[in-house]
DNA sequence: CGCAATATTGACCACTCTCAATGAGGGTGG
DNA sequence: CCACCCTCATTGAGAGTGGTCAATATTGCG
């Protein structure tokens, strides 16, 4: 679908998220270079496709460069639980390390191109440059943080302040990798969302109905316009001024 | 208060946990010792202490040797979210690599004694031993799954069965280290447990007198004695086999 | 021995789920 | 090209789980 992808990988892979993360970091040039040599060349992924699947053996990490994947994985019962929803310079993966076979699903949500690092020539380059070891370490803590802020964020907040917040982090990591923080298309679906973050599709549908009404935002179908990010932020409990109510279950002790 | 641990922290270690994860995961003899030599020692930790607290400098990892902790986060409205309870054998401060700070929290439940790991120590020697390096990873790693079954359990279980987890949770901890999985002390309080489940103490506190009459369990105060581990494993959803009930927000997709 | 913190139990109510009906696209085949 | 179908999204009405508030044990600590 998108031939640039395709034809030259490499010179997407310079200008794209992978590097530029590891840039970021102080990987110097021949570093990334040796980084840049382990990159297995993919070819592009279409919706319904899975990058990987439940109890399929690990070899690699994966790193988005364009479109979106989600990681779900089956619950024992048989429903389905939404791990995350993963954009452009994101990695996936990280769980399976541990297991030796990746634990969830990935699936693609829309053409999607991806970084494959396998795993085995990443320990061995980290064993010899310290700061990429040192730079997977903060990758994984940096996962680890964030999904214990999902925690509170499913323990503490309502509907409203979890697709409030929701919507500011889509805009945030949208925003840092060089894309519009308030115009931007939904891959996922409602019922994604919802599964996601533990509310019903009808909720999401009404929240956004009712957002929209009061002036937040704009939503028609995937696209999505953000008209008060302030205000969303506000919503979402992101911000550390005074705040509106008293939460319930308010302290812990 | 137990003076077998102040008095030769060699021995304990030797035969702690935190060497029991990674003999079994492979580090030979020597490597051992070279990780062995690194641990600092620490003086036992007393009910209420803070092992470290938010927004100070990132230094070590911490390994539970006896006792228990808790993870704690300040939420930006000043309530607070309990992000885990750890036991014996169990590691601290993985969300802190990326921040070079703490992101938490860890306060002492019961009197405690740790195995404190400088991280830049813990990096360089995994420089030198594959196999440390890849331990760190896997742990690191198993930390994020775990971490994402706790989302699960929180968009997909209600109050029972989180509660049903929770028990089972901790009673497969306990017996992997060598302690009684149908009896033991909860060294948090109903308020904590409530707050890392999601749930209001009042619930926790009836969900465990329900149990209690349906002949679950019996508790008085911090002491508990599981009587039914197959139901509650059951009732928790970690049953593979049929399921009760078409569960609420049942797919995805 | 009394105060403060924790736990238990009850009554009420709100948030959000469930169920149900309708609408809107998007793809396929005639 | 349009009819048809299927999935996804929206909107409404009713119900249930679990939170909030409040009162009363119970315990532990100073």
């Amino acid at each position: 679908m998108n031939p640039v992808i395709a034809f030259n990988s490499k010179v997407v892979c310079k200008s794209c998220t992978l590097l530029g993360i590891c840039l970021s970091t102080g990987l110097s040039g021949p570093d990334l270079a040796k980084l840049e040599r382990i990159v297995k060349r993919t070819r592009p992924l279409h919706r319904g496709d899975l990058l990987f699947s439940t109890h399929s053996p690990f070899t690699s990490l994966f790193v988005v460069k364009t479109g979106s994947i989600k990681t779900v994985r089956q619950n024992p019962d048989g429903s389905e639980q939404v791990l995350g929803f993963h954009l452009p310079g994101e990695f996936i993966g990280f769980d399976a390390i541990q297991e030796d076979s990746y634990t969830c699903d990935a699936e693609v949500l829309e053409t999607t191109a991806v970084c494959e690092l396998p795993f085995d020539q990443l320990s061995e380059l980290s064993q010899l440059i310290p700061d990429l070891q040192h730079q997977l370490f903060r990758l994984l803590s940096k996962e680890i943080a964030d999904e214990s802020k999902m925690l509170s964020l499913l323990n503490r907040k309502n509907a409203e302040e979890r697709l409030a917040a929701f919507l500011t982090g889509l805009s945030c990591r949208f925003q840092r990798r060089g894309f519009s923080p308030t115009d931007f298309y939904l891959s996922m679906s409602r019922s994604e969302i919802g599964n996601y973050l533990g509310l019903a599709v009808e909720t999401i549908s009404r929240l956004l109905s009712r957002f929209q009404e009061d002036g937040l935002l704009i939503v028609n179908r995937k696209h999505i316009r953000l008209l008060n990010l302030e205000r969303l932020h506000y919503l979402a409990g992101n911000d550390t001024r005074v705040q509106r109510k008293g939460q319930q279950q308010a302290a812990g002790k």
